[in-house]
DNA sequence: TGCCAGGCGGGGT
DNA sequence: ACCCCGCATGGC
């Protein structure tokens, strides 16, 4: 499917922003070109695709891309791009309390200018299940078989940009679900599209719920958990109060803070507040998501920052071929 | 080969 | 409020 260019706009951000990273880390090499520059998925069914360059210390461009222009609203599109990007989100709160942590204190000095990048609350859903009772080498391998396996192509000028399914691609396509080897999370995986097909489940309501009972509707979802819903709200809709604590970062937590292990997720929360998910998902990325044996031993050796080696992690996960 | 992992739900106590 | 187990898959 060929996508035709609909909009030229650009993007306000801090001088510090740096576009780079917030595409760069936990990207697949088809969505981080190198360099600033990358695609972001704003729809996908209908597509709706966005290629953003950073222009300038304060100032991203960005070229949007869909199957018919008629139905795209050049505000709508240009704000739903912003969040995604999150060139105004105001981090500074976060990077002072992470800058004292035992931590992310190398972390908050070389990642100043990261933002989170959003997703869909669909897509970020998936992005949880398929963490769930997993490395972080099969997850992401999960991940890249379901947009090969059950996604389509579209062109963007001359580059094939692979596009995750929407929900109902992904029931139509459900029986591939066990070649892409997600095991017996297909049923959750099937269960949460169902919802968004019935349109049970709607973002925006989602987005002016406080983070606790967003978290609750998402649990209604039978193999949708505290872990992945409390992920999915920070990855798609900026929800940061409640942590998303496994077994690893519950481990990380317990011995880095000094508390019990079962003081660790209200220790996070004591010392993050409402940036208590970002911290986890940082420190994801400033210990590569190792699994948590080498992980721990990374804390005590003061390794806080990510790899420049080429190894699977968040950090450069847009460098591996799947 | 046979564990076991960034979860979860269902069953027990 | 706990504890414990099975679950698909792939890595070691």
């Amino acid at each position: 499917m060929k996508l035709t260019k609909c909009l030229e706009t650009v993007l306000r951000a801090p001088k510090d922003y740096s576009l780079d990273l917030t595409l760069r880390i936990y990207n697949f090499h088809w969505y981080y070109l190198g360099n600033g520059r990358g695609y972001v998925f704003l729809e996908l069914d209908p597509p709706i695709v966005a290629f953003v360059a950073q222009k300038g210390p304060a100032t991203l461009s960005a070229r949007i891309y869909s199957v018919t222009c008629r139905d795209i609203d050049a505000n709508n599109v240009s704000q739903q791009l912003s969040f995604h990007l999150g060139p105004e989100e105001d981090l500074s709160e976060f990077l002072d309390l992470a800058s004292r942590d035992p931590l992310l204190k190398l972390f908050a000095k070389k990642f100043r200018g990261w933002r989170l990048r959003t997703t869909s609350l669909w897509w970020a859903l998936v992005i949880g299940i398929c963490q769930q009772n997993t490395g972080f080498r099969q997850g992401w391998r999960m991940l890249a078989n379901i947009i090969k396996l059950l996604g389509k192509r579209v062109w963007v000028e001359d580059r094939e940009v692979p596009l995750p399914p929407s929900p109902l691609e992904l029931i139509e396509k459900h029986t591939l679900l066990k070649p892409a080897g997600v095991g017996y999370r297909w049923r959750t995986l099937f269960e949460v599209a169902t919802r968004f097909a019935r349109r049970e489940l709607k973002p925006s309501r989602l987005y002016s719920m406080d983070t606790a009972g967003a978290e609750k509707v998402l649990r209604n979802i039978r193999g949708v958990g505290s872990y992945t819903a409390r992920l999915a709200l920070a990855l798609s809709l900026r929800k940061y109060e409640l942590p998303p604590i496994d077994r690893w970062a519950k481990k990380i937590f317990s011995y880095a803070y000094q508390v019990d292990e079962n003081e660790a997720e209200r220790e996070c929360i004591r010392r993050w507040g409402r940036w208590s998910a970002l911290a986890v998902i940082a420190l994801t990325i400033a210990l590569d998501a190792e699994p948590l044996k080498r992980a721990l031993e990374r804390v005590k050796r003061g390794e806080l920052l990510p790899n420049e080696r080429n190894t699977l992690s968040p950090y450069n996960l847009w460098m591996w071929k799947f």
